[in-house]
DNA sequence: TTGAAAGCGCTACCAT
DNA sequence: ATGGTAGCGCTTTCAA
């Protein structure tokens, strides 16, 4: 790796100036300029980026965070995100949190200290205070924080209403509703969604509401229990796609047919849906472009460009395969 | 944020007596340093990694590689780097390749620049010269470059083997083998182990080999061609899960059972195999346990410590499931 | 045992 | 239009 003072010497300049042709401000005459090209080229110099952050106090470097790149949900967000970063020059560093909140703190310790440029965050335990505190630019994906902080959402408790909805126009006469952990926005919007549309239903009882984790295997066990305890059931609303895998594992499980005698949609619109045997029926959101549109906003934060909204809610998309009638 | 000098200062102390004590080399009394420590914490300091990167030319970062964090096999693998280089005080860069070499050639510069302390990478486009210029601690893993390079990857032969000896035994007949691209070295392993099985069986001719991508919807494609052509296949060995998951959909559309008219076995032990139904029988890489030991490795040579073992092969596990007799 | 200072590679200010 | 140089925050050598 050569540096800029190898450049300047060889092309009978000084850094200075070298400097100025790499960042394309200052005077320098095109004469010199294409000298100091053809140097940086003939040496194949790169600028070293490290000592740049170092002064410039910025790192081209993004942070995102998520529970666990594990959970299917985040690869295709990840990639989304990763994608746009890169169209603009910046790098991706992945953090899992675990949902732990001391986790988190760490990793944005380490932020500070590495000069990151600002932070993708998809969290229930960071509290506005804890990203007030971090004072880098954040956006928030999926789970909103406070209304101060950018934020990049879809319509959790609309798509619930319709997920429900569609259960019922389907012919469902007893719908349950498998939803999310407590702590946790999205679940319980997505609650809300499926409570406003089966409050006053004659067969309403909160019996039909049993709560998993968004994950699979809990979401199995919880889906039999319910069956056995409720066996007119005959509709699931589950609060993601996750829950809606586990749902048919269980069903099927217990000799039931889907749809014919269980109706089954999911939340999320992951590609797991599409993976398995009957497809699943889903509210999706358009994960990608959520991933796309959170690092578009935050870039723009980074680099002090106006942002027309803070707050974006993308609409959703029923799905309708294989699980429902 | 605060700087080493305004710690020095407060304690009363050079710069260098802080450096002292937070690198923990170099004489200092205890008094001094309890000084220090005491001011440090006060202070909340925490040592600016951008400038010690600049001096020291590394940046306790490390980078992986993958061609899609998409693709199923490696959100597990990412999760397993990133958690063992936390543990050694390393931070993850993620890249996404889409197997493409310009883009992969670009990454690398990136690397450099930052001085990020060591790639792992999952390629198949890389040269050994290519890493062999990139000059970085390099490990491979799940495909192997080049002997000089650390390498983890499993018993693709002998898995390979194992899966389609598995299906014989289970009493197919005929057994056909979906594999992977043909510039694929895992793909390649894979099917010479099936390959090893049954050249010598009488019914078995070229004609039973179809090459899909190790993506789902063109497997299933591929499968259904196989099976119009070829009605008595009765076995199914998938070069990978994701394509086992395929297999399956193809199947089941054409209106077989599983396993009763088709046996599939996949390869590779991926969650989504738990997730479908049938559940997929597959043979088993310890992707979590290859992830470990690659960023073990990695680290260890970062570090410049002693390496037992440069070429690493994990034993594979047949897990059976429900798509096998 | 401690401090002064050079230097990691770059940017930007101030001269010229 | 170009160059000299201070300084970003740290580590390490050399002196004391």
């Amino acid at each position: 790796m050569s540096t800029i003072r190898e450049v300047a010497k060889k092309a009978g300049v000084s850094v200075a100036t070298v400097s100025r042709v790499l960042n394309n401000n200052g005077y320098v005459s095109a004469k010199t300029k294409d000298q100091v090209l053809k140097v940086i080229e003939l040496l194949d110099y790169k600028p070293n980026e490290v000592a740049r952050s170092l002064y410039k106090k910025q790192s081209n470097t993004v942070a995102l965070i998520v529970p666990d790149i594990t959970n299917p949900f985040f690869p295709e967000l990840a990639r989304a995100v990763e994608d746009t970063l890169n169209i603009y020059g910046y790098t991706l560093m992945l953090c899992n949190s675990d949902e732990q909140a001391e986790k988190e703190r760490e990793y944005m310790d380490v932020l500070k200290q590495k000069y990151v440029d600002g932070a993708i965050l998809v969290s229930n335990t960071l509290t506005a205070e804890d990203v007030q505190k971090l004072d880098l630019p954040v956006v928030v994906i999926d789970r909103s924080i406070h209304h101060n902080i950018s934020t990049v959402v879809s319509e959790n408790f609309e798509g619930a209403r319709q997920a429900t909805l569609f259960l019922k126009e389907k012919g469902c006469q007893v719908i349950a509703h498998l939803r999310g952990p407590e702590h946790v926005v999205t679940a319980n919007e997505r609650y809300q969604g499926y409570i406003d549309v089966v409050q006053n239903e004659s067969w309403f009882h909160e019996g039909l509401v049993a709560v998993g984790n968004y994950e699979m295997k809990t979401s199995a066990e919880v889906t039999k229990d319910l069956l056995n305890k409720h066996p007119e059931i005959d509709g699931i609303f589950a609060g993601n796609d996750v829950m809606g895998v586990g749902a048919i594992k269980a069903v099927k499980q217990m000799g039931k047919r889907i749809p014919e005698d269980v109706s089954i949609i999911g939340f999320d619109g992951i590609t797991l849906g599409e993976m398995i045997h009957p497809e699943l029926t889903t509210i999706a959101q358009p994960i990608y472009d959520m991933g796309l549109l959170g690092a578009r906003m935050l870039i723009k934060q980074i680099e002090k460009k106006p942002l027309a909204q803070t707050f974006h809610e993308f609409p959703i998309q029923l799905i309708q395969r294989q699980t429902t009638r």
